[in-house]
DNA sequence: GAGACCGTGTAAAACGTTCTCCACAGCGAG
DNA sequence: CTCGCTGTGGAGAACGTTTTACACGGTCTC
């Protein structure tokens, strides 16, 4: 192979010793690599001969100062939830034969570090961003959204700057309930996000959920059993929620969270109050991810299509990147319901 | 004016508009940026005026060009695996009030897309590397271990180009053993992961750990019992590491795995069978991640410390990249058994 | 009082690309 | 023969930083 050249330690290979290999100019070598108008076939062949001599690699960075950096960048707050991991999945996929290479920034909860974390990618150079559920006030994310292209996963709020990609979250609060009412409830409680969130994001997806949650009580007349506990989107929070529901005056005989990991997390309360689920209590999660079909676990869950919702967002943002679309657009998938064995009809008690 | 042109008004604030914002020069702006020495008290502070005044940030493309980037580069394989969240978490602690920020290629299982995001990354300029057991040959990390300075979590050969952080899995592998000896087992099987990579690292994590249990189980003279079963650290692999082990002529009365998800998918087949858990099975799991103390699951596992794991890798790689240190380092760190609800004494049956 | 040295600041040369012009050659039309 | 067009290639100016090399004025030392 390159045996030869192995004796010089750490020096990379640049456009100007491509050029210079091939005896053509370092524009000539740039037109290729982009493939730009104005290269014969003979020019391509001896360049591309070249490039592959050389083992040429672009060196982003400089590119990033003139041009693009063919570099996606991601921002989720955690890493741990299953459900980003299916998203990440379908933006890898989507953009796997492409020459686009994807980062992800985890930033996790606070919004100050998420800010610095988006600014950080914008920073870096970024062709586009793809945010998921965004912490940071609305204002910033239309602020970098004017100089990079952006889609905003999660939150349902529209914008004419950014493109998005949501779930119906509250079709699926319906399925839920409606599943739950089919099976004889009617004392039916949902598990949400704080929506405390003062950062003008209006419709997030615990606001929609609970919107759809809502009607759907209403639509079967049970508007009077209809509660909505807020808590964290983790164990201990669902942890937390489930002995505050279940040790009430009226507990509910059912109960649907807006995450799995909460949903597991009430769980462990209703376990711990010695109810056994589901003959004394239905649980419902949301997501589908990989922990609700565990083995011991089996929750009854709606899944959202991560995988893609995730590569809707990356086609969607490599157009704008491209400049092929010019117009703002919103992406809605359709939720369903997978049911497992955490869902049975109440028993009297 | 027309539409399509619209809109560059997005100007980036640039190390020039300081500069004459200040009136000085740029190499001055550069040195405060930097805190170089060669600034006075009078010009730091005029400067530093300067850049809050238009809220100045530096564009890290640009500087890539010359100095450093400011940014570190962890690869991982996927992003589902909870144990990568805790490294991940301990690396972003670590670096949390540096101006370092972290940016993550999840790569997927394929050496050769590892191969292709780790020069991603370096073509990115990345100040340095974080590779989490990579899959890809040793040799092409030792090569970009000399021109960016890398630490590799996992595996356990040293090297004197790269740092490395391991966990003594070997002595994990040992308290698990010695754990299920105490309880009355002498049948104990594991099941690790396929350790045929032909890409010339030795000592991968689960070699180590093979070995581990290997010199347990001789430790106490059970060798003729010993038994391990290879498969991917998935659901689904455990799955069908348990399906084969627990129809075997003798099967085993303890299953230790290298990982917890693989652990589960072991319950779902013992589940499928028609064995209790611990009763006549017990299960043992690694890492501890979030998923063995979930509610319905109580899975006894190896702690490894990821948090403390990334931590260290960060600060050994930040030491690096400002050097402050020109020789390679490993990191061990000790395992730590922790009991919960799928192991107990065997009944005879 | 000459030289060496110090601390502070700047000018200007990189760094590796992209991209806007411009030059040139060949060719068809008038 | 000139004109203008087209298709191909290159020169060179950005891009926003860092860094080197040096200038300048002042002090210290002998």
């Amino acid at each position: 192979m390159d045996g030869a050249s192995a004796a010089k330690p750490n020096k990379r290979v640049t456009i100007t010793d491509v050029a210079r290999h091939a005896g053509v100019s370092t524009a000539a070598v740039s037109k290729v690599m982009r493939n730009a108008y104005g290269v014969s076939e003979a020019m391509r062949e001896k360049v591309q001969a070249a490039i592959a001599d050389l083992g040429y690699r672009p060196h982003a960075a400089a590119r990033g100062m003139r041009g693009r950096t063919y570099t996606i960048g991601v921002l989720l707050d955690n890493v741990r939830n299953a459900f980003f991991a299916d998203i990440l999945d379908g933006i890898r996929d989507e953009l796997r034969h492409t020459d686009y290479t994807v980062l992800i920034g985890a930033a996790g909860f606070d919004p100050e570090e998420q800010a610095r974390t988006i600014r950080s990618l914008v920073d870096r150079q970024m062709d586009g961003l793809i945010l998921i559920a965004p912490g940071t006030p609305r204002a910033e994310v239309l602020d970098t959204a004017v100089s990079t292209p952006t889609v905003v996963i999660g939150h349902h709020d529209a914008s004419d700057t950014y493109d998005s990609v949501v779930d119906a979250d509250d079709l699926g609060a319906g399925l839920v309930v409606d599943h739950l009412v089919s099976l004889g409830h009617r004392d039916i409680a949902l598990v949400s996000a704080p929506g405390t969130r003062a950062n003008k994001w209006k419709r997030t997806p615990e606001a929609v959920l609970s919107e759809g949650y809502l009607h759907a009580m209403q639509r079967h007349g049970l508007d009077r059993f209809a509660r909505v506990h807020h808590t964290a989107y983790s164990d201990d929070g669902g942890f937390k929620a489930g002995m505050t529901l279940l040790t009430a005056d009226r507990p509910p005989t059912a109960v649907m969270t807006g995450a799995d990991v909460a949903a597991l997390g009430v769980y462990r309360a209703a376990h711990e109050l010695g109810l056994r689920i589901p003959r004394d209590l239905s649980l419902v999660g949301y997501n589908n991810t990989a922990l609700a079909a565990l083995a011991p676990v089996q929750l009854t869950s709606v899944d959202q299509a991560g995988h893609t919702m995730g590569s809707a967002a990356a086609r969607m943002l490599v157009e704008r990147v491209e400049n092929r679309r010019d117009r703002a657009m919103q992406t809605t998938m359709t939720p369903r319901l997978v049911v497992r064995s955490t869902t049975g009809a109440p028993q009297g008690r």
